[in-house]
DNA sequence: CGTCACCTTGATTCCGCTCAAGTGTGGTGG
DNA sequence: CCACCACACTTGAGCGGAATCAAGGTGACG
């Protein structure tokens, strides 16, 4: 298992688009040989951006699905008094702009927090395939539903716990989802500043930094800036 | 405009449950009378339920959706401590379940507020439908992506803001859905208690009712226990 | 008519926010 | 190549909002 300081490294077997978001491993009904024939026809091209570009913003015409080869993208909104807000983080594997759906037009922007390549697919055609493929709609529905699930887990997170247990929550998230993808959990580099952090998780800056300063006095982790190195799992999830 | 002070009165059009969750008013791309033939084979029958009984567990093999044709239905997760924590309250006219197509499993549980009545979807012959009729795929995909959006209203509400904002949002979110639904919004019973509405809001109980005692010492609301009438929006809007 | 669930209000405590100061560190231009 | 600057991070002091603990009050229902 390699040992993770650029989440930028691509993913293993991750050859093509259509073994990202859609690999059979994530897809429990499979695909046939031909149905991923079909759902290749439908990806058009990978993109590259840079750390700090945007690849879709608020409003923008919802045309286009994407699927994160590498690298890793936080998703944000404006709140109320113009401050952002972070509402997700994403990382190589992960499907990106499924919000689009509900108004035809993105609730949230995708900033790249590293350098990334994502897989471009167009929406009007892969609505079709679904149509002709009854495992490529059961895919598209079980993200939707994933992405549901997700926000409710991040939802009860601010409801219930306190300011320790949401880092905590946070860490062993990622390294869960690190270690899924075949990557060491247990040290990572996590791309999001303090502040980004804070605003995942509903907390200041300033909490999180004498937070990760706290569990490393505790001999939980090493947190030299934004390098991860969790030594203490059940200490963390014990929090 | 009819007052509301029995939200279990039936929805205005609310002939048959196709006009519920997956009504014209609601549906952008609108669907052709052979459409709405289709769907309506697809709806085997409503089901009433008492105040407090429950529509499905967690863990429920997901097989059914519901969509509410009267009353209300709170949906909740137990948290880490054995807690219950309270993660939507859905009115008439909401679709119900949706959560399930990840896991295959209901990943919460569903207790009616009041005695209400739904329409029970089979999902089986609901996805064959969606796959021969493009209006009803979008219309599902739609139906998913919106409870994503709503979703992340929720977590940003909980992620942001005061407590007497996050109750204030809610009154406005529920008047706002009443009235698109036809009904007064000014002034409505609301079926979640005092440790719901906490619950739901990530604030204790005794907080909400003080908050409430606020909002009516300064006249932007009457409250007589569950219920409410508002009577400065803008004051409401401006917490 | 007693019980129970729900609600209200008060007193006190404490967690996390705000404000503030100081320390790297990477990028840029002279 | 180095000085400078902007940005991110850390840590401390003090305050405030919401939790907790506690004590009634009210209404529904058997």
């Amino acid at each position: 298992m390699p040992t993770l300081h650029e989440t930028s490294m691509p993913l293993r077997h991750a050859a093509h688009c259509s073994t990202c978001a859609l690999r059979p491993g994530c897809m429990p009904q499979g695909l046939s040989a031909n149905d991923t024939e079909k759902l290749e026809a439908v990806i058009v091209n990978a993109r590259t951006i840079k750390r700090g570009e945007t690849l879709f913003r608020i409003g923008d015409t919802f045309d286009t699905l994407y699927a994160i080869r590498s690298g890793s993208i936080k998703t944000a909104v404006s709140s109320a008094n113009g401050r952002e807000h972070v509402m997700g983080l994403h990382l190589g594997g992960d499907t990106l702009g499924l919000e689009g759906f509900d108004e035809g037009r993105h609730a949230c922007r995708a900033v790249a927090l590293e350098d990334s390549s994502v897989c471009v697919i167009p929406y009007a055609p892969f609505e079709r395939a679904c149509r002709e493929t009854s495992a490529i709609q059961r895919r598209l529905l079980q993200l939707l539903s994933h992405e549901v699930v997700r926000k409710s887990t991040q939802t009860l997170i601010l409801g219930t716990l306190r300011a320790d247990e949401r880092v905590a929550a946070l860490l062993l998230d990622i390294s869960s989802r690190l270690t899924h993808r075949g990557y060491a959990g247990n040290e990572f580099n996590l791309r999001l500043t303090r502040e980004d952090m804070g605003s995942f998780l509903g907390i200041t800056l300033e909490t999180v930094s004498r937070t990760l300063s706290r569990f490393q006095a505790k001999g939980l982790l090493l947190a030299d800036g934004k390098l991860i190195h969790i030594l203490d799992f059940d200490g963390l999830r014990a929090i």
